[in-house]
DNA sequence: TTATTGGCTTGATGTCGATCAAGCCAATTG
DNA sequence: CAATTGGCTTGATCGACATCAAGCCAATAA
């Protein structure tokens, strides 16, 4: 990889607490790859060789059957994904398309098995990390089963808002045809979504969305921390230092979080 | 734990290449209990203190917000549960509790997440056993977001056939309440959606399933072994040892299986 | 400039599944 | 035995979301 791309990497989670030896040894051989946009990194059924780790750009993964076809989640860096399938040594159950240029750390699958196996600390980082996604995931799925729509859209909202610093003003990250996607619906009901909302204060020009009437719209969303993993839980100043989202997604140190 | 429980414990995927030592120490403080039908093992929000093996009956786990309530899962002997949880010790993402009595065994968290930094074997087995779970719950939402109700009725019943070894009568292990809410359907519907197959061979009598027109079941199911973790993908004949069962259910040394 | 394209929105309609309301049947209980 | 209970089914209705079909608007290209 690039010089100046290996403070990224060791800075993720997997590698904190990882002695320099077996972080060298693994991303040794590792090698840094640009695709363009619109390209299949990865197709449901194959054999996973590589840990991906994005560094730039965006990345969807998905599911297909019978050609419908699903979004399970989009990366944003710095992320790491498949990482259940190279454990396992096993095949794709997702796919991984880009959605815009990107750049991509690939680091061998034997590589971190091997290490994994000699090294406790390792194979207990990637434990936690698993754990991490595993949880991911299952507050993907409860929100998806037990909220409509519009609760899904004002949830969203809400965690865009505290990820992005707290201002009542947040700048949507993707296209709304891929928020769509995400969010489980068509492009055509987000549209319908987003007027439903205009109710309880939320304002859209273009990728803009400015969030009047704050309250409201989280009497409407109702945030969980059992779901939706910002927002504090009632009073309970417990560590809880899950980075659970999913495929592993971390925050670049870029902005300042109180 | 009893002393009869112990090969069952011993034989999880999650000890099978683990030494004597690291074993012991594990379950040495661990305690077998039981628990009534009904009973609320783990509330979501809790603590989690221990890993749970089910050695007995049947445990579901589910989810709740605004007073609306999903199933994720229903788990039979062996299983262990809240892997995730205690490997990170966070909460409780979601709720456990007992359809019928049920014998549990209770291992102590701290236990595991020490034994995983001595022993890199173990952690490595933890690993392997989260990544079965993570790619398990991928499984699931896939089967969820792409398939329509009937749909994963049919495919239910085919991957129960192919669990119960493959005759054309298969029985069902649950109260069709129970089986809708694993499905993500309400009683009504799933009573619809077996009336529906009947026009493909399904004769329901009790909790009696008979399997006419296997041919014509396949057709509509469309199983998938990125989705339903039986049946042969292609003709791929690689080694693929997923025990990806969700919260890791293991098959009991009961039938043999080919 | 005038076409064209692509992303987004809006309205009309259709479909799937949830809900509400009986009714049925078998097992349990007084 | 009759009465009750609980699980299951069936029908009618409702609501959420998908689909189909235009139409709008801004960016790009001829």
């Amino acid at each position: 990889m690039r010089p100046t791309d290996t403070p990224k990497v060791r800075a993720l989670p997997m590698f904190v607490n990882v002695s320099d030896d077996t972080f060298n040894r693994v991303t040794g051989t590792a090698y840094l790859q640009r695709f363009p946009a619109h390209t299949t990194l990865l197709l449901e059924g194959d054999p996973v060789d590589f840990l991906y780790v994005l560094l730039e750009g965006q990345v969807e993964l998905q599911g297909t059957w019978k050609d419908k076809e699903t979004t399970l989640t989009i990366l944003r860096p710095v992320s790491t994904f498949i990482l259940a399938a190279v454990v396992l040594d096993a095949d794709a159950l997702m796919s991984a398309r880009t959605l815009e240029r990107c750049e991509i750390l690939m680091i061998s699958g034997d590589a971190i098995r091997t290490a994994m196996a000699e090294d406790a600390p390792f194979a207990v980082a990637i434990a936690r990390e698993l754990s991490g996604c595993y949880r991911g995931l299952v507050r993907t799925i409860k929100n998806q089963k037990l909220r409509g729509g519009v609760e899904r859209l004002a949830n969203y909202l809400l965690t865009l808002r505290a990820k992005s610093g707290g201002g009542d003003l947040v700048h949507l990250p993707h296209e709304k045809r891929v928020l769509a996607a995400l969010l489980g619906m068509t492009p055509e009901n987000l549209s319908r979504a987003f007027a439903t909302l205009g109710g309880y204060g939320v304002e859209v020009t273009g990728a803009d969305v400015r969030l009047g009437k704050l309250r409201d719209l989280e009497r409407l969303a109702r945030p969980d921390p059992l779901i939706d993993n910002h927002a504090p839980r009632g009073a309970n100043p417990s560590a809880e230092a899950d980075a659970e989202v999913w495929s592993t997604e971390h925050q670049r140190a870029s902005g300042a979080r109180s």
